[in-house]
RNA sequence: CGGAGUGUAGCGCAGUCUGGUAGCGCACCUGGUUUGGGACCAGGGGGUCGAAGGUUCGAGUCCUUUCACUCCGACCA
């Protein structure tokens, strides 16, 4: 993409209601843009970005099995009511009429419509287990919404619910969804810890919450310096100072929840009668687990624990481009041809990659290169006054090292940096 | 939902106490000069001062009501 035909509205001033880094970081760059209380317009570098997060959620998924899926955001309140949590949800799900007078919700969550879709599909045992997911805008009417994407009331969750004979099969599962989890975090870059949580309203045998590691963040930890075991304080006392699994000694920290694995079993399956037929030809209620990951409050938590006094720093992985191609002086026709021959050579290998082009008198060096660190791109390629030498800058923004290259064999040169 | 604040140009703010022609910085537009770290000079566009009602010759400013947003707390798959 060219710089010059996006809309990304950098700023130099902080947002007045924003207090978070990663939420003031996120207007400033223009990645997002409130539009009311807790709910954000995603801007082109916003989008770029939560489809890149939202892409290896789901390449994870895919390959341990799962099946995606789309349900509407809108669903009749009848399917709450079969389970009684059109009550137990409260204020926080939005309820609303249609022109009928039928009522209806905004999804926060979709137990009853994926319990729904399954118990009309499956019967036999024979077609289990099946792990079903889905990508999508949940609405969580929350009472204060607050932190940018940390806490909005519109987010983007993956939401995912196997279906199992038995309980055995469902542990399975689960543990197979922790590693899966665990690779999604590990690819996003992440510093992240495996905890034992509470189960909640949602209820179940048990739960595990992947949180990212970050001062900010709104639950406290207590991890083991020995081993990975790690609890949220709700549910391991906060005066604990021995690991329940290793004896090792525990402190406290703060993390971003942004996954949650729960053992279900038949809370959902038993009130919504979906049963398949087993093999002593039984009628027998389906074994469930839930697994939730908040795609869009990753972006916050990958920026929570990535930027520095200058701007966001993105990992690979979740950057909305690899390499940012600056043009020092775009009127510079030498300048601006080797840039143009570089940006299609890098294309052609595949980078995602940007180039600034801008050209307005306004937009000089100094403007690109602050845009470039406020963005946080993670590699920029200077093409400046030097290049008349044969050479370019490269810049790594993770710590801002910068180094002097050759332009002969430059695109391999830099596809080596990119590995 | 309790407590505390804030609403004035796209963004950040002053002006409100003490009523008298709507201001500043950034951003934007035009021209010129600049050109490797958010340039400079000159000119210019943009506002029913959150909304409604009231007091007054006159309201951004005073009074009443209301709405929105933010922060702290409680709450929270």
């Amino acid at each position: 993409m060219r710089f010059s035909r996006m809309l990304i509205p950098t700023t130099k001033e902080t947002p007045n209601d924003a207090v978070l880094t990663s939420h003031i970081l996120l207007l400033r760059a223009g990645f997002i843009q409130s539009i009311g209380s807790g709910l954000y317009n995603f801007l082109p570098l916003g989008k770029i970005t939560l489809d890149k997060v939202r892409q290896i959620v789901k390449e994870e998924l895919d390959k341990a099995g799962c099946n995606e899926v789309h349900l509407p955001i809108v669903t009749p309140i009848t399917l709450w009511e079969e389970t009684g949590r059109a009550d137990k949800f409260g204020k926080e799900l939005l309820r609303f009429k249609d022109r009928h007078e039928n009522n209806f919700v905004l999804s926060p969550t979709n137990e009853e419509a994926m319990v729904n879709l399954v118990r009309q599909t499956v019967k036999s045992y024979k077609q289990l287990p099946l792990n079903v997911y889905q990508i999508n805008w949940k609405f969580r009417d929350e009472v204060r919404p607050r932190f940018g994407l940390m806490r909005g009331r519109e987010f983007l969750m993956k939401d995912a619910y196997s279906f199992h004979a038995t309980t055995e099969d469902m542990e399975r599962e689960f543990a197979l969804m922790e590693e899966t989890y665990k690779k999604i975090f590990t690819r996003l870059g992440l510093a992240f810890r495996v905890v034992e949580a509470d189960s909640g309203a949602i209820g179940g045998a048990g739960s595990k919450e992947f949180m990212v590691l970050a001062d900010s963040g709104e639950d406290t930890i207590m991890v083991c310096d020995a081993c990975d075991f790690g609890a949220n304080v709700e549910v391991l006392s906060e005066d604990e100072k021995v690991c329940p699994k290793c004896g090792g000694g525990l402190s406290q920290t703060k993390g971003i929840e942004a996954g949650h694995i729960f053992q279900l079993g038949t809370v959902y399956s038993e009130p919504m009668k979906a049963e398949f037929l087993d093999e002593d030809q039984k009628l027998k209620p389906f074994v469930m687990g839930t697994y939730g990951i908040g795609v869009s409050r990753l972006l916050a938590g990958i920026i929570e624990q990535n930027h520095d006094e200058n701007g966001c720093v993105w990992t690979k992985e979740s950057a909305p481009f690899l390499v940012d191609i600056i043009v020092a002086k775009a009127k510079n026709e030498e300048q601006m041809a080797a840039a143009e021959k570089l940006y299609a050579e890098l294309q052609s290998k595949g980078v995602d990659v940007l180039l600034d082009d801008r050209a307005d008198k306004k937009t000089g060096f100094g403007v690109k290169i602050k845009d470039f660190e406020l963005i946080g791109i993670p590699y920029a390629v200077v093409i400046g006054n030097d290049v008349s030498e044969g050479k370019v800058e490269f810049i790594t923004r993770d710590g801002l090292q910068k180094e002097s290259l050759s332009t002969e064999n430059l695109v391999e040169q830099i596809l080596e940096k990119l590995a």
